[in-house]
Formats: C-alpha cells, structure tokens, sequence
DNA sequence: CAATTTTTTGACCGATTGGACAAACGTTAG
DNA sequence: CTAACGTTTGTCCAATCGGTCAAAAAATTG
C-alpha cells in the first residue's frame, strides 16, 4: 500500500537519532498520550534539547505518525500469519500465543494503540476500516472454512477475534491493575505463563466442568 | 470505606450544577484523557464559564477526583452481586451478561477508568491494590469452591475474571476498532448482542468442534 | 588549511493552559 | 426598600505549550 508520503533520503547520523527520538517518544506516548506528552519530555528522555529534536522531525505529529505506521504493520504480524496451512486448532492456539508473547514484550506498543483507539483513533481511522478490516475479513473467512469443515466450533469469527486481541493485550494495556491484583505474589514474571494456560483452556474448553 | 474527605453541606442549586459539571466533565475526560481535557472544554460542555466552573470546583483534579470515586462503586457493582446462591455456571453467565450490558450503557465510564489505568493508575493505585484485590480475592474463594465441587471446569479463578473484564469492556474501549472492522452492516446496534452470543458460547464450550 | 554543509543550541514568540480575584449580578430575608 | 448572601463573569496572571530563528559549533569536503 502506497501511502504517497515519499521518505527522502537520510545520512546514517540522521536514521540513528532518528530512531533514538522514536524510542524515547515510545515511552512517553505510550504512558501519556499524545495531548499528553510534551515535546520537553521526548527531548529530554532522548537526551538532546528541544529544538534539536525539532531539527529531526518539524512537529510532534509527525513523531506520532511515523510510530503508529511503524507500529500497525508490527502489530498485525500474528494475524497475518494466521494461514489455512496446518491444523486449525493448533494455528488458533498459537497466534493466540504469539499475541500473548507480544504483550509481554512490547507492552508500550500495545498501550500506544490503546491510546489512540481510545480517544476515538482520530489520527488512524481510515487504515482501521481499511487495511485493517480488509486483513480481519480475509482471516475471518478462513476461520470460517474451518467451521464449516467442523475442525473448530461454529460461532461468530469476527468477535472471536476481538476476543482473542482483548484477553491477551488486556495483560499489556492493564498491567498495573493485574500486578496490584494478584499480589506481590503471583504479580511477578510468572503471571504471563499462568496467563497463557488459562488462555489456552479458555479458548479450548471453556468453563463447563468435563463430563 | 472513609476515605478521610468531609463532605461539605450543599445547596440544592449547588448539587445539581455540581452534577452536570460532573456529567461534562465524563464526556470530556473519557475522550481526551485527565492531561488532554482543559477546563475550558468541560466548562462549554457545561453550559457556563471556566470561572464559575472553579466556584463548583477549586481544581480540575477535584473533578477528576469525585468521578473516579464514584465510578469504582457502580463498575464494580456486577461483581459484587456474584455470590455463592444459585447454580455457578448461571452465576457466571449473567456476570459476564451484566458486564457486557455495563460496556454497552456505559462506555464513558468504562474508556474513563481504561485511561487512568492505561497511564499507570497514578491516581487510584492504592484502590486497586486495596479495594479492588480484597474484592476479587474474595470472589475468587468462591469460584475456587465452585471448581472443587467440580461445578466448573478447574482453572485460575483470577485469570477468569481478568477474561471477562477484557473481553466486556473491549466492546467500550475499543468501540472505534469493532465498529470499523465490522464495517456499516454489522458494526450496528446488534453488535452487542452478536458479542453476547460468542462469548456465552466462548466461555461455556470453549472452540472445540462438539465430539 | 579554508570553505561548505550539517548539527546543535539559546533566545524568543504567540497561543493555550490552570487558576486567582474583584466586581457585578441575582436572590432571599428582614 | 435594603442588607446579606450566593452565584456569575470579565479580566488578569504566571507557567507551559508547540514551534521559529539566527547564530554557534561540529563535521565534512576540497
């Protein structure tokens, strides 16, 4: 997809303080938002002043906008793996898997789209009913394959989807809350490991007791 | 609980401009965040000035303060009513129902607490690891016992729970994500009712094709 | 070396922010 | 009526915001 912005060319000082700036914008977005953060804030967490980071990107939309692109096509990765090669339960079980692994290591990634989708995704709206409905339609046809061929129950593809993205990003979105919740205790490194086996039980079998 | 503050006596005039600051201010911080929302924006949504607007209020934190507040009571309300009466796969069912009802009467509140969390929770973490971990902790006793009589299939309780809260409230947090990928025909009013579906039936039967 | 280009910075600007304050306004009680 | 009290607003302020600009500093080139 061509998106008709043209990324001129850059020496290799420029790409790295480039992505130095990306990185620092990163942890700031993603724990503020955007209205949220300041452009003093990625400054400083890049360790350069302000109006040098200016010289790198002319407006602090143009930070945001180049890390949610980035970000997108990261993001979906798993689900465009998610392919009709291979047996249906088990390529479930593991894009369910990968996006759980994807919360627990790029955790700001994920709250940086929670942000956006939050304040009502005014900065991504179109390549959400673009690309990014195209993509689920395109997946949610093959799960449906799977169902009629009776390889996995019937039900609605599309919210099994949401669910899956809800469960396992909710372990990136809502990490304080979970830590605060289970405890010093369970809250530690384990939780993702419990986090997946429960997941995986859920998606299996669900809750009724076995006959 | 005494959270120690005094409230003060009120006029009736001074209670009802107290509310409909507090039903602006909702509207305003649920979209933009507590940092991304002025007081101005809530003042017009209001319907008065920024001035008066302080002589309700003496801070814009005190806002965000009072709706906090008095949001944990009724979101945590469904799982208050979960109790060890009646049939625990019933229980649970209408737990999750009442859930997804609250995500779908109330997403103002629901995007409110997911920004303050989402941000670290900088204002209400004593709650949640207070209130909110004694509350679940309890609740989670009972789905325990409920596992042990082999009612419901054995699994973490607070796992479970974590489950129901993401995928419930993802239908308010990220409306603008489910409305755009379910596009113009589905994304409609039955949306809710579709998520109710899938997610009886997620939770009952889990994906296993029926033997 | 000198000339040129790229990078960095201090100083500054207009706009917006949260909030203060006194004056004006409205209402009610005597 | 008038005095007292509760309510509303216009004006102002210091701090912070995103962003500009010219000039200094550093790196690159010849």
């Amino acid at each position: 997809m061509n998106t008709g912005i043209e990324a001129p060319r850059r020496t290799r000082i420029q790409q790295e303080k480039r992505e130095l700036i990306l990185e620092a914008a990163l942890e700031v977005f993603s724990t503020h938002g955007f209205r949220g953060s300041t452009i003093d804030q990625i400054a400083e967490a890049a360790g350069m002043s302000k109006p040098n980071l200016l010289y790198y990107f002319r407006r602090k939309e143009d930070i945001h906008e180049t890390l949610m692109h980035r970000l997108l096509d990261t993001w979906l990765a798993p689900l465009r793996e998610l392919d009709d090669i291979g047996d249906p339960m088990t390529e479930l079980r593991s894009y369910i898997r990968r996006k759980l692994e994807m919360a627990r290591d790029f955790p700001r990634e994920s709250r940086l789209f929670a942000n956006e989708i939050l304040q009502g995704a005014p900065r991504i709206m179109p390549l959400l009913a673009g690309e990014l409905k195209t993509l689920v339609d395109e997946k949610a046809a093959i799960i449906k394959g799977w169902m009629r061929a009776g390889k996995i129950a019937k039900t609605d593809p599309w919210h099994l989807i949401f669910s899956i993205w809800a469960t396992t990003q909710h372990y990136a979105d809502f990490d304080v809350q979970v830590r605060a919740v289970l405890g010093p205790n369970r809250g530690g490194d384990g939780r993702f490991e419990d986090a997946a086996r429960f997941l995986e039980q859920l998606f299996l079998d669900g809750l009724k007791p076995k006959g």
